[in-house]
DNA sequence: CTAGTTGCAAAGAGTTTGCATGGCG
DNA sequence: CGCCATGCAAACTCTTTGCAACTAG
């Protein structure tokens, strides 16, 4: 586990490159193949697949997407961190911080539960978007 | 924003009467198409998205399936409440913890992120799975 | 040279939409 | 009776597979 391919090729070390560019955002396979014309959408899986195989990459999807969202690790868990998914312009913040660590400890005592950070996405609205838009109306419905 | 169709019917009363009647399970929407055989799959799609939209259902993917699953709710029983959903089992377990109001809190202040707990969900595994599994790896794999 | 790789086209799976008919109020 | 709901078929989107040509080692 740690071998993407055997052959090394243009295709994949764009693919690779571009990945761990963007330092741990996420991206579409679409998003992807689109940015390399020259690379078949085939050959985007197929290494996506194998990347995510490997451990280097990570795939989830993300609350209301239709497509699967990847985000390059490196082959090393992202530490104990967490996710903002603002839910008004789509931007997928980082976060680690020491207040979410305790809450998972503190679930894992007091409710005997495992939280995975990996995949736990904390969704709402971002400072920016919260600027944007009116601050009132908001609270509870029904 | 309760109302999940304007006209009574008898699909609609079957879908929703299966849905709670699961209480919590979670379901895809080939199953209950499948279980109702006079109810084209078009109409299960229709009043899911209706009683999503409602607050009535929850619409999430589970990791490796590739068609979404829903949980009926019940819409008004999730104020401030947060859930965590277990990866293993799918269970679904309501939390109203202040600790994780002060988790919003924090977040709010020192992120500027306001979070919307109605659609936060945490993934980990619950106690019982925990138990049913090695209980060996745990923390951080490479 | 050999075997893994590429990518077009087509197949699949899940979900949505168009449209004419049927049913609730 | 008006309007929403229903459902079949077709359209769509995302992802996978078949297969012949290509290329890294």
């Amino acid at each position: 586990m740690g071998r993407a391919s055997r052959y090394q090729t243009r295709q994949g070390a764009q693919i690779l490159d571009y990945l761990s560019s963007l330092k741990g955002e996420h991206v579409t396979a679409a998003a992807i193949a689109g940015r390399f014309e020259d690379i078949g959408k085939t050959t985007v899986y197929r290494h996506l697949d194998k990347l995510v195989e490997a451990g280097m990459v990570r795939r989830y999807f993300l609350e209301g997407k239709d497509s699967a969202c990847y985000q390059y690790t490196g082959g090393e868990e992202c530490g104990e961190r967490f996710h903002l998914k603002c839910e008004s312009c789509g931007d997928l913040i980082h976060l680690n911080c020491d207040v979410l660590t305790d809450v998972a400890d503190h679930v894992m005592k007091d409710h005997r539960f495992a939280i995975n950070p990996l995949k736990t996405v904390f969704y709402g609205t971002c400072g920016s978007c919260l600027s944007k838009t009116k601050p009132p109306a908001e609270s509870g419905n029904s």
